[in-house]
DNA sequence: ATCCCGAGGG
DNA sequence: CCCTCTGGAT
């Protein structure tokens, strides 16, 4: 399977510059509630010019804003990555920490931050559960979303291989690609043959909500 | 109108 | 549980 996705989304290997940890925890807190597409054209400019915990915790709130302009929810943004900067500098010693219990402690960043962080950044099993892993969920009908480990459970038996970096950012653009949250193009979907919705299910999102009886992933 | 690589606060 | 923060693409 990791193949089969490896083949369907060949350009998420070239989005694939999160080894950085730092640039992969400011990128993933930055991306809330925006597309990639902005962030990853906001990006090197806010790196080139903080490219570091120190760095960034010291720069000018005005011209974080500006940098942040187009993602939306701009001064939230700055407020975070300020702060999540600062709590680098004075908690960490200036490292982003490899571990979801210290991660989630950082402000501004909550379990699907960590998990990013973690596989991404880390290579440590840590998937990247965000919106787009969500809608997979619930049309592969998974219900125990809020507990990671059994997320991890269900990923890994769907892509033994357990290459976290790549199956993170091949879910990533699975959610993008195919798995739309409006008009799922389920006919080239490289999951469609292991999808309970496909098919006979319902491939409407609404529809597939019903079929759960908890709330999505955390 | 709806949604996007969420988190914090009430 | 609810709400707010925000702008651009579709």
């Amino acid at each position: 399977m990791d193949r089969i996705l490896a083949e369907t989304y060949p350009d998420a290997a070239a989005e694939l510059d999160f080894t950085n940890p730092f640039e992969c925890l400011v990128v993933t807190v930055i991306s809330a509630q925006t597309t990639d597409r902005r962030v990853n054209a906001a990006s090197p400019a806010l790196f080139a010019a903080y490219p570091t915990p120190e760095a960034m915790a010291a720069a000018p709130r005005e011209h974080l804003e500006q940098l942040l302009g187009p993602l939306g929810f701009f001064r939230a943004k700055t407020d975070s990555v300020l702060k999540l900067s600062q709590a680098l500098v004075e908690d960490h010693d200036g490292e982003v920490p490899a571990r979801l219990d210290d991660l989630v402690k950082l402000p501004g960043v909550g379990r699907k931050t960590a998990n990013v962080v973690l596989g991404n950044a880390f290579g440590l099993p840590g998937i990247t559960v965000d919106t787009h892993f969500g809608r997979l969920a619930r049309r592969f009908g998974w219900t125990e979303e809020t507990d990671p480990v059994k997320v991890e459970l269900a990923v890994a038996a769907l892509f033994p291989k357990r290459d976290w970096t790549m199956l993170s950012h091949h879910l990533i653009w699975h959610g993008r690609r195919r798995c739309h949250a409006k008009k799922p193009a389920c006919g080239a979907c490289p999951l469609a043959k292991l999808c309970p919705s496909f098919g006979a299910g319902p491939t409407d999102p609404i529809e597939a909500e019903k079929l759960v009886t908890t709330q999505g992933p955390a």
